[in-house]
DNA sequence: CTGAGTTAGTTCACAATCTAAATTAACTAA
DNA sequence: TTAGTTAATTTAGATTGTGAACTAACTCAG
């Protein structure tokens, strides 16, 4: 956020304040968007001029707009299509890319091994698929706005590091800025948490909410904490790690290492485990079995999904409380678990939140099956987007 | 914050930009504000004049001032004393009022009984009470920035509105306005948390902190959340009600009527009650009493405190793994139990929350013991006082 | 004690941006 | 065909910030 500057800095707020409101209510007249941003029709022509003209906007000439007796408005919306992003997740053995368009729908993947950890070498790889993915969309790398790459593990988004990413062994990795140079493209990283919370804030259930939480659950637990727009990072870049609280003393082993952790008792893995301990008999289960299983009325398997999701609505409540969020999205592989692990959590969630927070609350969960690429990669080209929606400038050859 | 407008927002900004230094790194020259606010020191010069002329500021010919061969700097400081606020801190059957200066230095203090709840009366007393006040200071009205009114309950600050306050049963009452239209000067209100929170923002211990918690155990317990400098409330202003967490279905009743609530466990009340339950023999004890029995090595009051202090700690641990704060201060009357409460506190907090996010964390327990005046009436004041600095702008005459 | 060197702060011309008011554009309907 | 209406642009004027030049105030070496 601007907090202080020359002139220029007020074109910038200004057309920020331009991309927010068409990003949020679709394509709307100049008059309009004088109304909702509070500036002057003289302003908002001079501003929209620019953004066309940059080919971030277009006029829309909808033969239904009506008139009642007077001059048709032009439409404007944001120009989804001409421009594009590229989203990278990165697993421990696998990475995935898509090629979105700025609304992020998805034109291309690609999925390739990883099976070097070497970051110069991943470097490489990705500066690879990026140029085959944008081949094989047909799409000109001048039009391309940057890349985002999503992992988990310690991110510093701003400075573009991998503080801390556990699964590939990286440390301190400057993966953003050795991604630019190879691409020639702006790069930005983040966790998984975060890019799907950016995914959700631009063009999901959260794009009217203002504050809210974003829960992923997949291999981790994990949470973004939105407020007022922007990702609440922490001190240390350590908000929304509440899949660490410590439930138990001497519980369960995480995998951060320490023992109890809430995360050890409402992941995938973990739900797998737990119902392996007390039904050794269905080694090898996986947890569309366990889902499958629950649905056939499994009364142990219905018991290890409404335990896990009741104790995560408990944990939940204790983020609404303190949060009082506008509205929880849910996403990651989690989201397979359906009603089984979810109903649980819900009730659990509102009858222990306090009075009247937790009533109304929305409490979206995102569906993830998809048989060609996962909401990461497309929370990760989100990315990009953000960017571009946030400041109001393509960063092309940066 | 400011997102969009005309060139004078920009003054706005670069006004309360200079405000704000100057508050954090006391007094400084123009030149080295520009540096730290990145405008020109033309700009720097315009502004600060403007500060002048309008008494917020000051130029500080301090004799100290060294010069390495060259023109002495002119130091330039908040003028703390040309211009003063009044704090209200209501209570049940208490009215309590101090008048200070810009930098939250009590002048002046006054309480009286409140005997009456209906809001038209509460209003006048109040109106006679600021009067008085100022008389007795010899501040003239023209002087006063404004009134900051504290009270608990639910508050919607943005308009001044106590939505709910069970204490006074007011429902919607539109305080605010009514105590600026009988006083003719500009009022604020919000809950005894968030003005506390206020002040230590301001002046207190929070001064450099831009993301912090301030938890505040008297006869309730909450908390504010500060993010990037500013109080989250919330969607319906309940944000910081991790009091209400639940820790047991069928708990001990909490003041807001439900069961189990943490509150019903770590407040003064509620540690009186707990000891009682064990120790009926007591009967009549106070919180003071307590402490003494603990510091003299009574094992069923080092108990209880050392109970209350390790839940309240497990609590904060889960709210400092969502935010991780850069701070976290206690206040409220709860301050006065002292090591034997916020040892067990500390070292659960440090046990429970992640890796590394509790190490380094300053947990500061602000002093409240005081003959004359409670900070709570000190954090109203600040109420007004944070709109003057956050806002750059007097609104005398409102 | 004088003048070169240094640091602080101000003045002024210029550029960027916004707004209000006037103007042009495009349409409806009597 | 013309008056009325709504949309969008143009233009003149105001506000603000910046860079460069300038003034102010000081140190210190000779």
């Amino acid at each position: 956020m601007i907090v202080k500057g020359d002139p220029s800095a007020l074109r910038t707020m200004n057309r920020t304040s331009i991309l927010r409101i068409l990003r949020r209510v679709g394509p709307i007249s100049r008059t309009q968007l004088a109304e909702l941003t509070g500036l002057s029709p003289a302003s908002v022509s001079g501003v929209t001029a620019e953004l066309i003209a940059e080919k971030l906007l277009v006029e829309q000439s909808i033969g239904e707009a009506g008139s009642s007796g007077g001059r048709r408005p032009i439409f404007i919306n944001i120009d989804y299509s001409a421009h594009f992003a590229i989203g990278l997740k990165l697993s421990e053995h696998r990475l995935e890319a898509v090629l979105t368009d700025l609304s992020l729908k998805v034109l291309t993947h690609l999925t390739e091994d990883l099976t070097e950890h070497d970051p110069i070498r991943v470097t490489m790889q990705i500066a690879a698929l990026c140029k085959k993915l944008y081949k094989r969309a047909k799409v000109s790398p001048d039009d391309l706005i940057g890349i985002g790459i999503g992992l988990s593990g310690v991110i510093d988004a701003v400075n573009g590091i991998a503080v801390h990413a556990p699964l590939l062994g990286w440390k301190q990795i400057k993966i953003a800025e050795m991604v630019s140079q190879k691409t020639n493209l702006p790069s930005w990283i983040d966790n998984d948490v975060n890019s799907f919370a950016a995914a959700e804030r631009l063009f999901g259930h959260a794009k009217h909410a203002n504050s809210f939480i974003a829960v992923a659950i997949g291999r981790g637990l994990g949470a973004a904490i939105i407020c007022n727009g922007e990702i609440h990072r922490g001190r240390d870049g350590g908000a929304g790690e509440f899949g660490h609280n410590k439930i138990l003393l001497n519980g369960r082993t995480c995998s951060c290492g320490r023992q109890g952790c809430l995360e050890a008792y409402t992941t995938e893995p973990a739900l797998l485990g737990l119902f392996l301990e007390r039904f050794p008999e269905h080694r090898g289960i996986s947890i569309p079995d366990l889902v499958q299983l629950a649905n056939a009325q499994h009364q142990g398997a219905i018991s290890v999904l409404e335990t896990a999701g009741a104790l995560l609505g408990q944990h939940i409540s204790y983020l609404v409380n303190a949060f009082n969020p506008e509205l929880i999205v849910f996403g990651g592989e989690g989201a397979e678990l359906g009603d089984a692990f979810f109903e649980p959590m819900r009730q659990s969630l509102r009858s222990l939140a306090f009075d009247g927070l937790a009533t109304e609350l929305p409490l979206i969960v995102v569906p993830w099956a998809n048989d060609d690429f996962t909401p990461w990669a497309q929370g990760a080209a989100s990315l990009a987007v953000q960017h571009a929606f946030d400041t109001g400038v393509l960063l092309k050859n940066a």
